[in-house]
DNA sequence: CAACCTCGTGTAAGCGCTTACAGAAAAGGA
DNA sequence: TCCTTTTCTGTAAGCGCTTACACGAGGTTG
C-alpha cells in the first residue's frame, strides 16, 4: 500500500490520467496502452488508495450502523443482513455499539463523518444529533422505532402479533397476566408489543419493569413477581432473553412451566428453541430487516429516491411448550 | 458536512493553517485568534472532513475485523470487546463477514485498503492474501489460530483445558467417547481441542465430523452417531452449538442425558446455561480476546512495538449437569 | 540600543486520486 | 490532397486537510 498512481504511470510511460482511465474503464484507452498500464500495475502490485479515490469522488463508499449491543441474536442478525447487502453494493460497514458508552454524541457524529449513510437502531442516538444529520441531508434508516419525518423507518410488525399472542393465551383460559420487561421508551418495539397485548387483555395484564432486557434482569424481576402474593398465571415477556430469565426464576422457585405459570418470549433466538420448556415466541425477519435497510440506504445515497419510506415487515407466532397446551388444539 | 476549512478561515479572517492549528492544538495560536476561529467554527457548524484529515495524515484511524459469521456469541463477544477498545483509542471498526461469500480475497484486500490494521479470525482469509499483507507491513492480529510468523496471534487456551475436560469425564467411569465436530483445519482451536482430548483418551475416543459447527449439523451427525450399533457413552463436542444439536438428537431418540449419554460443549454461550440439562462446557474470555487484539493492533500501528507477540489466555471448566454426576464429588 | 529570541501567522507544498478540457494523432471523406 | 471526425492522451485543477518553512513583530538581554 505504498506505490502510487504516479509510479505506475511513470513505469508504463503514460500519464496518471491514463492509468486512472484504464483502471476505472472510464474514457477510451488504446489497447496497446492498456496493456502497458496493466503490466505496470501488475509488476508494482498497485492498488489505488481508498483515501485518494474517496476524496476525489467525494464519497466514502461505506455505511455505518449504530446499535446498543450485540447480546442476543437480534442485532447480530440484522447486522449480518445489512453487511451482506452493503458489501454486494460495494460498501464497507462501520459499526458503533452504544451500550455502556459515554460520549455517544461524539461517536455518532464521528461515525457520520466516515460514511455515506447510517442505519440507526431505535433510540440509540441522541435526538438532536439525529435532527442535525437529517438537516444536513445524511441518508438515514431507522430500525425498530416509530416513523420519523425526514428519514426511512423499517420495523417488524409488533402490535398485531402481540394481539395474536395475547388472544392465543387468553384461549388457554388464563385470567391474570404480567408483561415482564415494561417499555422504557415510547414508540419503540417493546412499547408497541405492550400496547398490543394490553389492547386485548386490558386490566388483566400488569406491566412489570426490568432494568434492561437481559436474562439477569428478567430473572430478578421474575423472582420478585412470582414470589408476590398473587402471581400471574402467564408472563408475556418483552423478548426471549427476559423470558429465559423468567424460566430460570420459575425453576428456582419450584414452579412448573407451563402448568403453574406460562411464559412467552419474543424474537425466537436460538436459546428459545433449546430452553426447557421450549419458548413460545414471535419470530421476526431479522436478517431481512438488515438487508432491506442496506437497500433503502443505497437508494437514498444514490439519490434514486428522495422521499422517505416507512415499511413494516410481518412476523410469525411460534408456538412451543412454554405457553401450555392449548385446550382447543391437538397435542403434538 | 459541506463547509470546508476555507470558509471557516475566511469568516474568521485567518488562514486555513491557523484554523487547523487551533482545532488540533498543534502549534501556538494567540487566544484572541483562537476565539475568532472557534466562533466561526461554531457559527458554520464546521466538522473537518475525515477524508481530508486521513489523506493528509496518511492514516485511516480505523481498524478492520474479519470473521466467518456472527451466529453464536463467540465472534460477537470478541467483536464487542474489540470495538470498545478500538473506539477508546479513537479508531472506527469496519467489519467483514466471510461465510457464504465468494470473492473473499477481494473483500479482504479492499478492507485492508481502508484500515490501519486488521483482526482476522482463524483461517477466514486466504493464505496468500495474508502473506501479501504481512509483506507490505500491514499490522495484523490473528485470533483462534496457530502462531504465524510476522503477525500477532492471540487465542484462548485449548489443549490443557481439553485434557482437563477429558480427565474429568474419564473419572466418571465412561469408557467409550466420541468427539463430535472433528477438526476441519489443522492448527485451529477445534484441532487443538481434539488433540487435547485424544492425548488423554487415546483409542477410546473417535472423531466424528460435522459439516459446520452448527446446531443443525451437530444434530444430524449426532443422530447418525447415536443410532449406530455401539454408541459412545459420552460425546465431547467441538463447541456449544454442536452440543445443543447433540442434546436435541438424544431427546429425539429417547435417550436420557447424562444417564444414557453424556454431552459436553465448549465456549459457554448463553444457550448452554439454559439448555436442559445445562451444558458442561469450557468458558473462554471472549471479550478479553477482542480487547487485547485491539490493544495489540494499536501497538503495532503506532509502532510502539515491532516484534510479533503470541499470547494465550486461560479458560475455565464449567461443570453443569450434562456430563453426569461425578462419582467422587458431592451432589449439589 | 543593537543583537537575538519567541511567538503568531501565512504561504505553499504535499497526501493520491478523478476528470474537464484541450491538443495531437489517426482515420475517413470529398 | 486537404478538411472534418474520431480516438486517444496529457495537462492541470481540484477534493479538504496538515505541516514545514519563512517572516514580521514584539520582548529580552547585555
Amino acid at each position: 500500500m505504498d506505490v502510487t498512481i504516479y509510479e505506475v504511470a511513470q513505469r508504463a510511460g503514460v500519464s496518471i490520467a491514463t492509468v486512472s482511465r484504464t483502471l476505472r474503464g472510464t474514457g477510451p484507452v488504446a489497447s496497446k496502452t492498456r496493456e502497458k498500464v496493466l503490466k505496470a500495475v501488475e509488476e508494482l502490485n498497485f492498488t489505488p488508495s481508498r483515501l485518494g479515490v474517496s476524496l476525489a469522488e467525494g464519497r466514502h463508499a461505506a455505511n455505518g450502523i449504530v446499535f446498543p449491543n450485540l447480546s442476543g441474536p437480534y442485532y447480530t442478525e440484522v447486522l449480518l443482513g445489512y453487511e451482506e447487502v452493503a458489501s454486494e453494493l460495494g460498501r464497507s460497514v462501520l459499526i458503533l455499539s452504544t451500550t455502556g458508552r459515554t460520549r455517544v454524541r461524539d461517536l455518532v457524529k464521528d461515525l457520520a463523518g466516515r460514511v455515506d449513510g447510517l442505519l440507526i437502531f431505535g433510540h440509540t442516538a441522541p435526538d438532536d444529533v439525529i435532527a442535525e444529520l437529517i438537516q444536513v441531508g445524511m441518508p438515514l434508516v431507522f430500525v425498530s422505532r416509530e416513523p420519523l419525518a425526514g428519514a426511512d423507518t423499517l420495523r417488524a410488525e409488533n402490535t398485531a402479533s402481540a394481539r395474536l399472542l395475547a388472544e392465543h393465551l387468553a384461549l388457554h383460559g388464563y385470567e391474570r397476566f404480567a408483561f415482564l420487561g415494561a417499555p422504557l421508551v415510547t414508540g419503540d418495539d417493546v412499547d408497541e408489543r405492550w400496547q398490543g397485548v394490553r389492547s386485548v387483555l386490558g386490566a388483566a395484564i400488569e406491566a412489570v419493569p426490568t432494568g434492561h432486557y437481559t436474562v439477569d434482569d428478567g430473572h430478578q424481576a421474575a423472582l420478585r413477581l412470582l414470589r408476590s402474593g398473587d402471581r400471574p398465571r402467564a408472563i408475556i415477556c418483552s423478548d426471549d432473553e427476559v423470558a429465559l430469565g423468567a424460566l430460570l426464576a420459575a425453576e428456582e422457585l419450584g414452579l412448573a412451566v407451563p402448568d403453574d405459570v406460562a411464559v412467552t418470549g419474543w424474537d425466537d433466538i436460538m436459546a428459545a428453541r433449546h430452553a426447557r420448556p421450549a419458548l413460545t415466541t414471535i419470530r421476526q425477519p431479522m436478517r431481512e430487516l438488515g438487508a432491506r435497510a442496506a437497500r433503502a440506504l443505497d437508494e437514498l445515497i444514490t439519490a434514486a429516491r428522495s422521499t422517505p419510506n416507512h415499511l413494516t415487515l410481518t412476523t410469525e407466532l411460534v408456538i412451543r411448550a412454554s405457553c401450555g397446551h392449548h385446550p382447543q388444539e391437538e397435542p403434538r
